[in-house]
DNA sequence: CGTCGGTCGTAC
DNA sequence: GACGTACGACCGACGT
């Protein structure tokens, strides 16, 4: 497919160019930094001047631009002239990370083959002037790209100025917009002043007025001149403003006049640098760009294939919505280099693959099982864009980062996207042996566990919940109209706004102080806790809200999700969405099943195993804990898990110096409580509220415990260490996490990014370990007649025959003991029952 | 009428 | 003065 392209090998030298095109690009790229959403590349580089000043450029050129000069403030600038520019600019000084995006808008403006311009001590303004008016003069026809509309006093029958969105200035623009003539622009622009630009002009004078006045008397001076013939509102203003106009003209005076040793016969575009470009933008993540330039690998001419495809082609699918166990195949197609194959819509044609390669290829996978055929997924583009930058995860974003093309709604172009994207990634993996193995070992082969977890599903004992559901609701009724009652009136109690005027303004309770992130008075369920004892209300709204929230989150929503085929509920297991690396589970969330509280634990007997079978749990116990021993070496960590002691106990020994049958409980629950909250960050003001100690002897706490675990200090900071210097952190087996921030001068921003970048490697291993041990499980269940059903982190469930129960358990437990070796004993506690809460 | 940000609450 | 990772219900503002 050919295109007009800039990049062309049409751009000869040519005698005389056609059109000089001035660019002003300080100020484009400025006005990008502002006009455009925030921008950043997987390792937090702001980015969105250079996308909004390239995506501004490409637009206005388009093919037609074979004489183009990019303007540039000169560095060496006075102090005098550099406030001068800022208080012309009107803005605060310029963001930190504006300049390097300046830096990577000059380096690709000169791959790009155009002739840069900075005139030392000129502004670029200037240069841009005296360049329209000297190509004025030698019969060019010129246009400016700009967005500073100062620039309209440098228009003529042969000056034209094109504004960011593509629309062109001509005099006559001007004349019919602004009632004003060119010539009269800087006096009008004196007159009105334009905050914006930071231009004061003259103090109740708007729009209307100064043209009028412009209109009736010819020019500023000749305003000046008859300031008596003027009527005394306008006069005063004049008289009052001079300053502020005279100044404002000052300002928007543009120099025409400056001498410039330019041949605008010597600044035809010479051939860009491909290869430079290509890795300049791959490096800024502007995929979308890349194709736009047509700078990627030429596409190989795509001929029609005959369906079926040889082995080996991605496939490309939609489907009529987003759960693949409830959706109707829309459209298939594959494609390989260089050919497409359009498919009959019909899951019948997956049985031609051993395998299917595709975006999200476990869907497909799932769908397929749905339609009675097993067809693993095989390689799936997505899963090495997560594991390269696990903010990849979503097909149409990371298709567009990467350059792959638009996700559109065909199918066979979804298939060429797929294969253009799994081409791309595999060479930048290519050179990572842990993502490669993390690839191989782990994420593709679990894809095929999931797939049958998902179909397989679970059971759901609903006639059990709708019973828990009406009772309930009763209660949730019966609270509902007391509330009301001590309130004096009924209101709305989902709606946290209403509570919280009943509550602070009727009621006139204290409230913690605690505010929300917009402001508003918490009402919280830990703040509500508080004021329990002021008021017989609050009491009553906790536990309405505990029991609409079962009510309306689980038991009613969960068995409307019954599959009719199945019977059964068939959660989503999302592979590509956590940022550490764990799976999510959604439509519907299964790793959020209640367990805390009696009611949720009634719940959870609701997820049954089917007849003649049972459910077997099993979860690694202290899982983040031992892998953090493991990982930062600390001996004291190691020991206790060595010697199988009591974690909460032992931490507290260490801490406060005692023998473990010394320790205290509201030592070992202090150091418990440490224990859960060192590796989310948790701070002393945390630590005090969940103790009820005061805030010195928190601080103190946590000082112990790193005392008493010294190496675990030293691994935070390693860890963080890594992080700013390599932009990202990892797990043991080398899964990455780009965390930006890091280097923040502010420090709730670098304090909130620091707590990400080392709660990952652990939270992200503990991931690591439990997929592995998916992996490894799956084959020896099978023998069994037993498979998983669901994944929670740190827990695994099955269900098996009554029979092989128990020896399904005992697999279950081993496997998931020696996945890995560590430093440290990994401890499985297993149960066995007909619900999920008797199996735990 | 749908979408989306804010708030809240479940899990690990 | 915010404790990491998710999903999802509900409200209310906003756009069509």
């Amino acid at each position: 497919m050919q295109q007009p392209s800039l990049f062309t090998d049409e751009a000869k030298n040519l005698p005389k160019p056609e059109r000089i095109w001035l660019i002003d690009g300080h100020h484009l790229a400025y006005r990008s930094y502002f006009a455009f959403e925030k921008l950043t590349t997987s390792r937090g580089e702001t980015t969105q001047a250079v996308f909004g000043f390239l995506r501004t450029l490409l637009k206005l050129l388009k093919d037609d631009g074979d004489c183009v000069i990019v303007v540039f403030d000169a560095p060496a600038k006075t102090f005098r002239h550099e406030s001068y520019a800022e208080y012309k600019a009107g803005r605060a000084p310029t963001p930190d990370d504006f300049k390097p995006q300046l830096e990577h808008i000059k380096r690709i403006v000169d791959l790009m083959g155009l002739r840069r311009l900075e005139v030392v001590g000129v502004e670029a303004d200037d240069v841009i002037g005296s360049l329209a008016r000297k190509g004025e003069r030698e019969g060019y026809p010129v246009r400016i790209a700009t967005a500073d509309r100062d620039s309209y006093q440098l228009l003529s029958e042969s000056v034209q100025v094109v504004l960011p969105d593509g629309r062109v200035v001509t005099p006559e623009v001007v004349r019919e917009k602004y009632g004003v003539s060119v010539e009269q622009w800087v006096d009008y622009r004196a007159l009105v002043g334009d905050s914006s630009d930071n231009l004061p002009g003259a103090k109740g004078i708007g729009e209307k007025t100064a043209a009028k006045l412009l209109q009736d008397w010819g020019s500023l001076e000749a305003l000046y001149a008859h300031l008596g013939q003027l009527s005394p509102k306008v006069r005063g203003s004049l008289e009052e403003s001079r300053h502020n106009v005279q100044l404002s003209h000052t300002l928007s005076r543009i120099q025409t006049e400056v001498a410039l040793d330019i041949d605008f016969r010597q600044c035809h575009r010479r051939e860009p640098d491909r290869m430079g470009l290509r890795e300049a933008l791959e490096g800024l993540e502007f995929g979308s760009i890349l194709r736009e330039m047509n700078l990627l690998a030429a596409p190989v001419a795509t001929q029609e294939g005959q369906w079926p495809p040889p082995a080996g082609v991605f496939l490309g699918y939609t489907l009529s919505r987003a759960q693949p166990m409830w959706a109707e195949l829309t459209g298939l197609g594959a494609a390989d280099e260089g050919h497409v194959y359009r498919a009959p819509t019909d899951a019948q044609e997956l049985k031609h693959f051993a395998e299917l390669n595709a975006l999200s290829a476990k869907d497909l996978s799932v769908y397929a099982l749905c339609a009675g055929l097993w067809v693993p997924p095989g390689d799936d583009p997505l899963l090495l864009a997560y594991l390269y930058d696990s903010s990849n995860g979503d097909p149409a974003s990371t298709a567009r980062r990467y350059g792959a093309g638009d996700w559109s709604d065909d199918p066979t172009a979804r298939a060429q996207v797929a294969q253009t994207l799994w081409e791309t990634l595999r060479k930048r993996i290519g050179d990572n042996p842990q993502l490669e193995w993390l690839y191989h070992q782990i994420e593709k082969p679990l894809s095929a566990v999931l797939a049958r977890m998902e179909f397989a599903g679970v059971a759901l004992d609903a006639a059990y919940l709708s019973e828990i559901s009406e009772e309930l609701g009763q209660e949730a009724s019966y609270l509902e109209a007391e509330i009301h009652r001590l309130a004096g009136h009924s209101f709305n109690l989902s709606s946290r706004d209403q509570l919280e005027k009943v509550l602070y303004d009727e009621l006139g309770l204290g409230g913690s102080g605690k505010k929300t992130t917009t402001g508003k008075r918490s009402t919280a369920a830990s703040v509500l806790e508080e004021l329990r004892p002021d008021h017989a209300i609050v009491d009553k709204i906790l536990q309405y809200r505990e029991l609409t929230k079962l009510k309306n989150t689980y038991l009613d929503p969960l068995p409307k999700l019954i599959h009719p085929r199945t019977g059964r509920l068939h959660t989503r297991f999302n592979q590509t969405v956590a940022a550490t690396g764990r799976l999510s589970s959604s439509d519907p969330g299964l790793q959020n099943i209640p367990v805390r509280t009696e009611i949720g634990r009634r719940i959870r007997k609701g997820f049954v195993a089917a007849p003649g079978m049972r459910l077997v749990s099993a979860d690694y116990s202290q899982i983040e804990l031992r892998l953090l021993a493991h990982m930062s070496g600390d001996e004291n960590l190691k020991q206790v898990f060595l010697e199988g002691a009591d974690i909460h106990t032992q931490t507290a020994a260490w801490m406060f110096g005692l023998k473990p049958q010394e320790v205290k409980t509201d030592q070992r629950r202090a150091a418990k409580t440490i224990n859960f909250g060192v590796l989310y960050g948790m701070s002393a003001h945390r630590l005090s509220n969940e103790l009820s100690i005061p805030y010195p002897e928190a601080s103190e706490f946590i000082e112990r415990y790193f005392a008493g675990y010294p190496r675990v200090k030293a691994w935070i900071e390693t860890t963080l260490q890594q992080g700013r210097e390599k932009g990202y952190v990892e797990t043991l087996f080398g899964r990455k996490r780009f965390v930006s921030d890091l280097n923040s001068r502010m420090k709730n921003v670098r304090e909130a990014a620091e707590r990400m970048a080392f709660n990952m490697p652990v939270q992200g291993t503990a991931a690591d370990l439990i997929k592995l041990a998916m992996v490894q499980v799956q084959p020896r269940l099978e023998p069994l007649g037993a498979h998983l059903v669901l994944q929670v982190h740190d827990e695994l469930v099955l269900e098996a025959p009554q029979a092989t129960a128990d020896e399904a358990a005992q697999i279950l437990c081993e496997t998931m003991k020696n996945a890995w070796k560590f430093d440290v004993p990994l401890e499985v506690g297993v149960g066995i029952g007909e619900n999920w809460l008797e199996a735990k």
